[in-house]
DNA sequence: TGGAACGTACGTTTAAAATCGTACCTTGGT
DNA sequence: ACCAAGGTACGATTTTAAACGTACGTTCCA
């Protein structure tokens, strides 16, 4: 005979709307759908409210999430750990981008684009600050 | 009347597999269907020979790539600059992921996971050289 | 006391990504 | 001349993400 069905898949990583859920949870702590749906849909691209609803339902099923169904209105929490899923995906997203060198990362931040000054100054720091910290 | 149809789309961002084929292209200029097959499936996961065509045919029907047919082994080559495409990426990374704060990001990388010390090294390294080479 | 307002359940649809198989062309070696 | 090896073309399939719409349940207050 089989034992009980063990779902214990590895956990896969969150897509990007799930990410947008998971971000408003980790900020917010347990909220309901509504609160999710109308922090995510302020203004452009609206989404309709069964769309989120169901979303998080299927995270739920996926094991991304958990709910409290003792009130009427469901309360759901993330069952991911905030640090651990996004270091996850910064190490894909640097593999598949970077090969995987975060001085190349770093070196494209500096380079190119959107980083301010005022970034730059506190990358500074950063890395003086952590350098001598660190044993 | 209306014009001939101006397919001239905003130009969308690659996908995890797409950015692959790009990674080959620009690191070793325009190739074969074939050196990009084999290079990208040396070992794990290997998937047919016509999957890598395919997505190459599409890429080029996106407008991510170009061929050269005049032989009967067609060349492709990439049509999206590395720079400018990896910058997007990133950039839309970091929204996503580090609401757009890229000392976020680079706190992340310091504490988490696989950066090394070297690679600490490194970007200390930067960060100093940068701040006193520019202006 | 009845009906908006607000929730959930869930089957379905749409769109895109990713992969595959089969048919067909070209060429070099014997 | 022929055929095997190695290409390309392309329709079709599979899988997954994302978004809907409809049905149905609960609450609360005019």
């Amino acid at each position: 005979m089989k034992g009980p069905a063990k779902d214990k898949q590895p956990m896969q990583l969150p897509t990007k709307t799930e990410m947008d859920v998971l971000q408003v949870l980790w900020a917010n702590g347990p909220s309901t759908v509504r609160f999710v749906h109308d922090l995510l849909n302020t203004q452009k691209d609206t989404v309709q409210y069964t769309s989120t609803l169901k979303l998080m339902q299927v995270m739920t099923e996926k094991g991304m999430l958990a709910r409290d169904e003792s009130s009427m209105k469901h309360i759901y929490r993330p069952l991911m750990e905030e640090e651990k899923t996004k270091g996850k995906m910064l190490g894909r997203f640097l593999d598949s981008m970077y090969d995987g060198s975060v001085s190349n990362l770093v070196m494209a931040l500096m380079e190119n684009e959107k980083t301010s000054e005022k970034e730059l100054q506190v990358l500074k720091e950063i890395a003086n600050k952590l350098a001598n910290d660190k044993p």
